[in-house]
DNA sequence: GATACTTTACTAACTGGTTAGTTATATGTT
DNA sequence: AACATATAACTAACCAGTTAGTAAAGTATC
């Protein structure tokens, strides 16, 4: 029953539900220990405040995504329907992700930002190539694509709260959103690419 | 300096921005007090809690918007581009909505969902009058075009915290919208419409 | 038109419960 | 013993909501 690394992930796995229902200012560090079974002071020893823990975990799974969702800029409808896959089994992050851009004052950390340069330079290589069509600006197509992808996570204001039954049919919302991102990315090559 | 409406309204405006910048969880009812320049208690005569306070301003200003945004199913680009002007314009609306989602437990008033329904009855009207082409499902349509036109504001975790210089230039931010969602729309009427 | 009474708008101080974070102490491991 | 892991008890601050009371404005009565 003595296992610091055990406890130390019983505390960011409680710490990830209890942030991703409540966020930041509506968590409760009593109700984190509870779940995770350990007294309050382990979450203090293992971590500086609340704010770190929440950090913490966040950075956690976004290294996590990163490594699990490959940027393929040549099948962007493909990485719509991995990224849209990836949020309908994983709302928990996807929610963090939310509170974190409404509680957080920071910026999102500098790492966010190099992997976002990163695929907006490979979406622009794709475009000198010809494999998308350049209509749009990378960096446009990059929001436009994550947009479309998450539009039906609960985090979404005008997502499945106001359409309760497209989330039944995953299968045909996966189709339209690769469909919708083949539209913007592929609609048009021939005609405008020369 | 006794006056019952304006108090009301100066408390309104101070939870407007007090929860915007919060949340219902991070807002103190204090703070509220003092920018509204009014003694605390007042807030509970004219309100009967801070949720109660908060679902009222939602309800506010989102009927302020039904009123503003007129739904134009046969002109979607146009209609994307005046809710981005309207996100844009105002973001601490934004932002109330996108905590709401978050915290708030209870699905949406059923007024939302009505005013939902009906515009996706519209939209299939104009599929059917062949001003929107068959290629997605009318709540798809809906959601990817508001999805779209709100990808920008700071709540949108893949937004603008990613892509900082995207909305130094609104107007081709609003142009590219406009652009993807005529794409998605109208792309290719004729070859299926037959 | 002055006086007593009622209602409305407002305030200061308080209450009871909550909460992040700490300290002191115990127990298992080597 | 010495160290790492764990717990219980505690504290100081905070915070939503309440209470009891005050002052202004209106209304009735003479």
């Amino acid at each position: 029953m003595r296992n610091a690394e055990a406890t130390r992930e019983r505390i960011l796995d409680a710490a990830m539900a209890e942030f991703s229902a409540y966020g930041i200012a509506g968590a409760r560090v009593d109700r984190i220990a509870k779940t995770a079974g350990c007294n309050k002071n382990m979450i203090y020893i293992y971590f500086d405040n609340k704010e770190t823990l929440f950090s913490t975990i966040l950075q956690k799974h976004l290294t996590r995504v990163y490594e699990e969702l490959p940027f393929t800029p040549d099948d962007l409808p493909g990485y719509a329907t991995r990224v849209f896959n990836f949020a309908m089994t994983n709302p928990d992050l996807i929610r963090l992700m939310a509170w974190s851009s409404l509680e957080q004052k920071t910026e999102s950390p500098a790492e966010r930002g190099t992997i976002h340069d990163l695929k907006v330079a490979a979406l622009l290589q794709a475009q000198n190539a010809g494999q998308v069509n350049k209509t749009f600006a990378p960096g446009f197509l990059l929001t436009a694509i994550m947009a479309l992808a998450t539009a039906w996570t609960a985090s979404n204001p005008f997502g499945p709260s106001l359409d309760p039954d497209s989330t039944k049919n995953p299968d045909e919302l996966r189709n339209s959103i690769a469909e919708a991102v083949k539209l913007i990315t592929q609609g048009d090559t021939e005609k405008h690419e020369q």
